[in-house]
DNA sequence: AATTATACATACATTGTTGTATGTATGTAC
DNA sequence: GTACATACATACAACAATGTATGTATAATT
């Protein structure tokens, strides 16, 4: 063919995400070729070598599409927070993957259809930091809240931070194996409560998100 | 070369699993190659096609091998089991694989260096049988013991096992990619007695292993 | 001792995939 | 209206990986 207007290119860009995003998430990421995308975007491999240096470049673009939208609306990590908004913060951070499709797919195929090694470096590396960050969060968190409480902590704020981690991400990577399972947002809620519960800590702080004043 | 003893053929097997073991877990299983495997082992891909019909069949073996050991010690399915049973399993199996070198690579690879599709769905298929079977018995031990206990069960056994299990699941993903951040064990114990607490149950269930009458 | 099956090594053919080079028609700037 | 950059399509070269076919020296069998 011949040269299309700007926003023709943009849509054939998304275009090649999508089919990406799909072949992934159905035969996993180095069992799908540059062909098979090219092919189930109705173009060749031609509009991919012009969009993206290779497919490593076009993997991290996809996951780059995916979770721009569910950084954009948290807080920053710098910001202080509450037990009560870092449990919200989980929940809907559970419901935005249970409720988008790209979202969700974009998890399974981070998690379940690509090996963490080589030029796809960058996701472990995307992962690792972002696994910290929240970790480090969650952990100031917890240990103003535990310190707060009448009684004495059963267990160091690390610790209950790490295993809140674990709890939600636990829960995440089984569901997105079968996501008819259970109701990821729920599960989430329950789960969260009673780790909370186990701290000694308030566990109604996730429980109805309709009625701000508790 | 030339024919082997049976014993020689042995050790030839077992290298080839050992350095798949290897190269799995360093570059992933898809950017291994058979003739990459076999140079590591001091064979060619003469000896792997000889002893396993192709990849997928040797990556079996290799899993198969490493947890083999690990189902033969460990009760039935069916097996009447109680609650600091349960606890005590859980985490003898994290200290298991926090021990055991081939355990735990192949562990790490089956979770984080491979691609849960196509001809390797004897591992998911293994998995999720795996997973069924224990949190199916796991949600047994935990009704009963919330059935006796003095207070309201604050969840149901569903959910209570489901959550269990995550939390185990989560720690042995996060504790896989970098080892040296935690102990395994102790955030076990840990998490799960925390879990406990939060369920009303007594969390004392699985602290010292070395005192059978409580 | 002769034969046969075994445990590989070697060689080859095929295919799939990648990267790049080139072609080309059109939008856009001047 | 011309020139150039853009957005691809097409063609090609190279390699990597697989599967298979065949060779072969030796252990096991008789």
């Amino acid at each position: 063919m011949a040269r299309r207007t700007k926003a023709d290119a943009q849509i054939t860009r998304a275009a090649l995400l999508d089919a990406a995003e799909l072949l992934f998430d159905e035969r996993g990421v180095s069992r799908t070729s540059l062909a098979d995308i090219a092919q189930a975007a109705g173009t060749t491999r031609g509009a991919i070598y012009w969009h993206f240096a290779d497919k490593a470049a076009l993997f991290d673009a996809m996951v780059e599409r995916a979770t721009a939208a569910l950084a954009s609306d948290r807080p920053g990590d710098q910001a202080a927070i509450d037990l009560r908004q870092l449990c919200l913060g989980l929940v809907s951070a559970l419901e935005g993957i249970a409720r988008h499709p790209h979202l969700r797919r974009v998890m399974r195929i981070a998690i379940h259809r690509v090996e963490y090694v080589g030029e796809l470096d960058a996701l472990r590396a995307r992962h690792l930091s972002a696994h910290r960050a929240w970790t480090a969060r969650s952990e100031r968190v917890l240990a103003q809240a535990l310190a707060a409480g009448p009684h004495p902590a059963p267990m160091d704020s690390a610790l209950a931070a790490r295993g809140l981690q674990a709890l939600i991400e636990g829960l995440l990577h089984s569901w997105l194996l079968d996501p008819d399972a259970f109701d990821l947002p729920d599960a989430g809620r329950a789960a969260v409560a009673n780790w909370l519960r186990g701290l000694g800590l308030d566990d109604g702080a996730c429980a109805a998100p309709q009625s701000p004043n508790g």
